[in-house]
DNA sequence: CGGGTTTGACCGGCGC
DNA sequence: GCGCCGGTCAAACCCG
């Protein structure tokens, strides 16, 4: 931030591109062995929110590897299930002092702000699109867009609609490349996210049933 | 009418 | 202390 396109401070990890509409903490930065191919390999050909059908085998290894671990469980077991990788993306921003705790407030709107500052993590990725909402199977609510310096494109701010979640995100167009989105998640969403699994189960039994042969 | 968006005001952090 | 800037609030508004 601060006259930059990029919404964190730090030097972010290298970012990872969104090849589909699907969900950002599976493709985000994590510790387990992603494929080698797949943070090249989002970019060509350029993304298509409509063909989730040529993401590299690799990939989708990988990616029903995720939901393997998961899917004997419950959606909350799911989600405890990727949190890791959620936790790691937080370790990075932290040991870079991307957020820290600040003093106490007095009134609401201040708690409020104070909560802000709390150590939560945060990380972001940039998407090719056309469209600046990505689709990540979570009910978002807009509170607030500024205009940021040295952008034409404002800043978009919004908030997890669950209301025991106070997860948010940040969105926000490239100047210098008007075809890449910025968006920065901070914080852990304490519910399952439906959508994801309505979404990949077919596709992980799809893979289950192949995997036969 | 409920839920979401818009938008100007407000606040705290930070650099000078 | 002051001004700039990013982040948030909340009233007004919109929409199905």
């Amino acid at each position: 931030m601060e006259g930059q396109d990029q919404p964190s401070s730090p030097p972010r990890p290298t970012p990872v591109l969104f090849p589909t509409q699907s969900h950002p903490f599976l493709f985000s930065t994590t510790p387990s062995p992603i494929p080698s191919s797949f943070s090249s390999s989002l970019m060509h050909p350029p993304l298509d929110p409509h063909h989730d059908q040529v993401l590299d085998p690799e990939i989708l290894d990988w990616v029903s590897q995720q939901l393997l671990s998961g899917v004997d469980q419950d959606q909350a077991g799911f989600t405890e299930n990727i949190k890791p990788m959620r936790e790691s993306a937080s370790s990075i921003m932290a040991a870079k002092g991307a957020v820290e705790e600040k003093g106490d407030y007095k009134d609401k709107r201040k708690v409020g702000r104070m909560k802000k500052t709390a150590t939560r993590p945060k990380f972001a990725f940039q998407t090719r699109s056309t469209e600046d909402i990505l689709d990540d199977g979570y009910r978002w609510r807009k509170y607030g867009q500024k205009a940021v310096k040295n952008s034409i494109y404002p800043r978009s701010y919004y908030r997890c609609t669950h209301h025991t979640c106070n997860v948010k995100k940040q969105v926000q167009r490239l100047c210098k490349d008007t075809s890449i989105v910025v968006t920065t998640y901070e914080g852990i969403h304490n519910h399952p996210c439906v959508k994801l699994m309505e979404t990949l189960t077919p596709l992980l039994k799809q893979i289950q049933f192949l995997s036969r042969f």
